[in-house]
DNA sequence: CGGCAATTGTTGTCGTCAACAACAATCTTT
DNA sequence: AAAGATTGTTGTTGACGACAACAATTGCCG
């Protein structure tokens, strides 16, 4: 739908205009204002797409209130069960104060368990609980719809791709 | 006085060997924890890149203190002086609530200035002030800077894929 | 022309998220 | 046993997105 076709390429923006006390400049319509250096970031068209691909998925799985973060910790929690809070949040980038947070909600719902290590008093070996693991199934399945979108709005060849080039940030 | 120094470390490449120590399961080492599921996600590949960009683009920019959203703000004033802030909102995404304290901060640098539109006495037209323009292109020297890490990263072949893949968001 | 709806900038609130610091309980090292 | 490191926790700060409300101003429509 997003019908933005900026291929236009508008030349009014390449070199530095300064109207001295002009203030009211020229007028713009909405989609012919120029990006300038932007474009050619790969960081500024990253952030957009990841912006777009977080929104699909929250709303792809709004039903089932799961966001992403909450997603990517019960996958890996159902992936390797036992794993202490400390490996969780250093395997996913996340901070530790922010995965007790975490926890704390999908514990309230029953979907994860903290379980006291009997080896380590310090740290909680994690488990998804019965109904957890029932609930991961029906998240994936929502997970791998919201992941058809992302190939209709990017391609099936070029989502493959994407995977391919940003495999080693996983 | 953003002076908070992103040393976030993610440890994409790089293997740690650290042990963790949980008790109750299996014993899993830093680097063999599945992520299951999340390989074949986008949007956590995209994420995890997003975050990577973002570090670096601060650290790189670190010396003139600017952060990515005010690079944008920056290089989209410049590239069409007198836009509203309505104008730059829309074109960036950006609430035009947030954009507001962006220009407070960039104002107060004395990079960008509000100039009331004499057409239209609600809104402002924004342009860079001389010493905005001087520093901008210093920004856009770093900025290249860190495409260039990028390039290193992810090879340059793959970086323009990606740009290619994406450029429908910008 | 006059009144009403829409727009613009602004202020404020709320929620998410990353970075950090401090702390108690508990290992680990020496 | 003492010193140091690690784990989970709490709390703070700051960037950011989503909204809501508001005054000033503009545009529209009857």
């Amino acid at each position: 739908m997003s019908e933005r076709t900026n291929q236009g390429e508008i030349d009014i923006a390449t070199s530095p205009r300064k109207r001295t006390g002009n203030g009211a400049a020229r007028h713009h319509d909405a989609d012919e204002i120029g990006l300038d250096a932007l474009v050619g970031h790969a960081g500024y068209a990253v952030r957009r797409f990841q912006i777009w691909i977080f929104q699909d998925f929250i709303k792809t799985l709004a039903d089932v209130d799961i966001r992403p973060t909450q997603y990517s910790v019960m996958t890996v929690i159902g992936a390797n069960p036992g794993l202490s809070q400390m490996a969780v949040a250093k395997r996913l980038g996340i901070e530790r104060a922010r995965l007790v947070h975490l926890l704390d909600s999908l514990e309230s719902r029953r979907l994860v368990k903290r379980i006291k290590s009997k080896t380590d008093r310090r740290s909680h070996a994690l488990h998804l609980t019965a109904q957890g693991e029932t609930a991961l199934a029906k998240f994936k399945r929502l997970a791998a719809e919201h992941e058809r979108h992302v190939e209709e709005k990017i391609g099936k060849e070029n989502r493959e791709h994407l995977l391919r080039i940003l495999a080693g940030f996983t």
